[in-house]
DNA sequence: GTGTCATTTTCTCAATCAACGAAATGATGG
DNA sequence: CCATCATTTCGTTGATTGAGAAAATGACAC
């Protein structure tokens, strides 16, 4: 119990991870789609999402090539649902998760067939806000 | 926001930390108590209490050469409650957090001043169950 | 089947972390 | 002041982890 319990409180401890449970808040996506808005590499965000389903806060749909993930409904882990309603409940202000949310709905205007194979490239000019710098007054 | 929730997401992934919280609500104790029924070094435990008090999990109280620990009621972090409420509402029935609450009833009784300089050697030999491996059933 | 593409699985590297012993700090009592 | 004791900090070690490149897998289209 205390082991699963670890699991499920490991894999929230990460921010990257946490940034996809905001994500999918919205609805399933699709592999390639959460790893443009994270701006990480396609095996790092599997990796993420592999983690994140393992302590059952997530479910996999496969649709062709494309593997789907959401929101665990149904999970093997007790603890699972706690924590996804503890996500739920924060973050609700946090500059980072808007602005995931502002690039997921630039990311929703294009078609799979595109995005998955120039991630990044495929957005407009609008889509490259650094995320890790500040952005207000130059030197 | 997204790193004050990570700071508190990380404290909380340790199975050692979580044993702590569960320790201290029925109370506050003091560092040695902590340290012997988890049966760790002082100063890994005294660095455990640190990580969570510094994610605003719990309040010191310094009483002469004592330090009591206690879970925070004011604190700096907003993520905080939410994580001890969630916290406080599982493992209700694990079995190391039984036997940690069992074992904290025999250090109870032991005086401080006896407690902390001996650690386990000042308990019964009914303290010297041993936490990781099974218990029944020999060669 | 063969090629292509999305995803997953190694593999490796750098960074983080838990654990302890030893030294430093803080507080009490002579 | 000095010795003592509880706690904390420092330094080290072994294990875990996040990251991406490269290779392996799975699924479609032809």
């Amino acid at each position: 119990m205390l082991e699963t319990f670890e699991t499920v409180s490991k894999a929230i401890a990460d921010p990257s991870r946490v940034r996809v449970l905001k994500l999918l808040e919205g609805g399933e996506l699709c592999v390639c789609q959460i790893a443009t808005v994270l701006d990480l590499a396609a095996a790092t965000t599997s990796k993420h999402l592999a983690v994140l389903k393992t302590a059952g806060l997530l479910q996999q749909r496969r649709d062709g090539k494309w593997a789907y993930y959401r929101l665990a409904e149904r999970t093997l882990n007790a603890y699972a649902p706690s924590f996804l309603a503890l996500v739920r409940a924060s973050l609700k202000d946090d500059p980072t998760v808007a602005e995931d949310l502002r690039l997921l709905e630039i990311v929703n205007a294009v078609p799979l067939k595109i995005l998955c194979g120039q991630g990044r490239a495929a957005l407009g000019p609008n889509a490259r806000i650094d995320e890790t710098t500040s952005c207000c007054g130059g030197p």
